[in-house]
RNA sequence: GUCCCCUUGGUCUAGUGGUUAGGACACCGCCCUUUCACGGCGGCAGCACGGGUUCGAGUCCCGUAGGGGACGCCA
């Protein structure tokens, strides 16, 4: 392991399920980590004893488990720089603390938060802006501060920032980031409940835990000022930044639920396959460059991941191209694949195969799922869809599209020749045995022949009162899949 | 309100001073076909605006407008 070894991570506060924008976030770095061969750190980030819970962290994990962002450092996993949750860390943030005190860049505050609340109520009836804590207790005189001290006062730990100058950094992202140092006010860095503030913990450990990156959401952009001005008081190296845009609604404000799905497993229910919401997101905000196909694996993805091409822009969410990517990498499956994720879905459903059916090459569950794959082919490509592309396979009480059954069963001709097409199949397939598609094809065109008929005459009708949909793939594959038994049912009932 | 950032079709984007401004999603049309989907082909549609700099600007500078973010003893 040498110094120049990437070191990134991802540190979620467990106050909610990973967002999308949280997973892209983790996205970004984990593939910059493999992407560089370095090591991609989880921290959970629960210094707020108030939100933070264990179910979070638990959803947490379980949505990067679920995105295949595997941690090479965390908690459940251990690594040399460890304990990987703030909560257990209280020991270092106060050594660093004392620090602090002995540089003298800290001072106690002893302000409530009534007494803030009342002098920023002040400047605004007096027609001013309270634009941050107003230095108070910067320079209380050693009598005050023993006196507060001996009313048993509580008191926060403050960090004394320059008034004049700037604070700046290269991002990343954006280049050039500057800040007055006038408009950075003298920040809590330890509450008075004896814990750290977030902005003083993650730099202790992004310090400790030897962070080379700091890839982030934009909305830590102003967190950074104040980051800086700790590393520097703490005599530290600070890392690089960099700032990922934000990510939209379709309305161009800030994504949230009124938008639709926000949370990884949410995504997951709806029908989105891992690969494709890595995919998708990895293309939010940046680009693998002129031309070429977005659908990427995520191997992929890892070779071709550069931190360069980070787009500097918020960028919309796009449900509809989320879809499209999905629908692809469905599509992409290998056969295997897709009969893994087929067989539970049937499993839910409660459908099994039925001998009784006597399909052609047809023995048990699994080999009847191949063939539905096979059968649907480009159509596979909506878990959502699924269930309702297959369900008159496996049960007669299936859902009927009433408008098309009524407008193709309710025409007296039509159910004439419904009737036709079943006594042609009766009279003209082996008694007994399974049928194949071309023995279905042969009939159904032999009778159009001998009527006078289009093939499509017979096999729309057939379409309707076999599946109850006005589509579905081939029709006398179909057939097939079906069996002659439940096909002359069918007809029938549907003719009767 | 203050500070920061962003701005190529409806959306995601390529583009780094000289291009007929390219691709993808969505949408529309055609083809394929037993329907639908897939696939193929074609189409609609864009450099926010105004000033500079330059022989030349989507590309550089300034301003305006619009959008986003941050202003906590939350993270």
């Amino acid at each position: 392991m040498s110094d120049h070894q990437a070191r990134v991570r991802f540190a979620p506060s467990p106050t909610g399920y990973l967002h999308v924008g949280g997973a892209r976030t983790a996205l970004f770095n984990w593939l910059y980590a493999r992407s560089q061969k370095g090591v991609f750190v989880l921290r959970i980030e629960d210094t707020d004893q108030e939100r933070s819970t264990e179910e979070s962290t638990e959803a947490i994990l379980r949505g990067m488990r679920w995105l295949g962002l595997d941690w090479d450092e965390g908690p459940d996993r251990g690594g040399d720089h460890g304990p990987y949750r703030q909560s257990e860390r209280l020991e270092i943030y106060r050594e660093a603390l004392e620090q602090l005190k002995a540089s003298g860049r800290v001072y106690r505050c002893f302000c409530s938060e009534e007494d803030l609340e009342r002098r920023a109520a002040a400047v605004v009836d007096a027609g001013g802006h309270w634009e941050g804590y107003d230095g108070h207790c910067r320079s209380l005189s050693e009598e005050q501060i023993a006196a507060f001290e001996a009313e048993g006062r509580p008191a926060a730990w403050r960090l004394r920032t320059p008034d004049e100058g700037s604070t700046f950094w290269y991002d990343i992202v954006v280049g050039k980031r500057e800040f007055q140092n006038d408009v950075i006010t003298d920040r809590v860095v330890f509450k008075a409940d004896g814990f750290p503030t977030y902005n003083f913990a993650v730099v202790v450990d992004d310090h400790r835990m030897g962070m080379t990156h700091v890839l982030r959401g934009d909305d830590h952009v102003s967190n950074t000022p104040l980051q800086l001005l700790i590393y520097e008081a703490m005599g530290w190296k600070p890392p690089k930044f960099g700032h990922m845009p934000m990510i939209l609604g379709p309305d161009r404000k800030r994504l949230s639920k009124r938008h639709g799905a926000v949370s990884v497993e949410e995504f997951a229910s709806q029908g989105i396959i891992p690969q494709a919401m890595v995919n998708y997101l990895a293309l939010l905000g940046w680009s693998i460059g002129a031309s070429g196909d977005e659908v990427l694996t995520i191997d992929q993805l890892v070779a071709k991941f550069s931190l360069k091409k980070v787009n500097s822009s918020p960028a919309a969410f796009d449900y509809d191209k989320l879809e499209h990517i999905n629908s692809q990498h469905l599509k992409r499956m290998d056969a295997d694949e897709k009969l893994a994720l087929l067989l539970p879905i049937l499993d839910d459903h409660g459908w099994r195969y039925d001998p009784a059916w006597q399909v052609a090459g047809v023995e048990e569950q699994e080999g009847y799922a191949a063939r539905l794959i096979a059968l649907l082919g480009g159509r596979f490509s909506s878990l959502q869809a699924l269930p309702g592309q297959l369900e008159f396979f496996f049960t007669d009480d299936h859902a009927v599209d009433r408008q098309a059954w009524d407008d193709t069963m309710g025409d007296e001709t039509v159910r004439q020749r419904v009737t036709a097409l079943a006594d042609a199949l009766e009279r003209q397939l082996a008694s007994d045995g399974p049928a194949s598609a071309a023995d279905f094809e042969a009939v159904v065109r032999g009778l159009a022949e001998a009527e006078g008929l289009k093939a499509g005459d017979l096999i729309h009708p057939a379409r309707v009162a076999l599946t109850g949909q006005s589509r579905s793939a081939g029709m006398f594959e179909v057939m097939e899949m079906l069996g002659a038994p439940r096909v002359l049912a069918r007809l029938r009932r549907a003719a009767a």
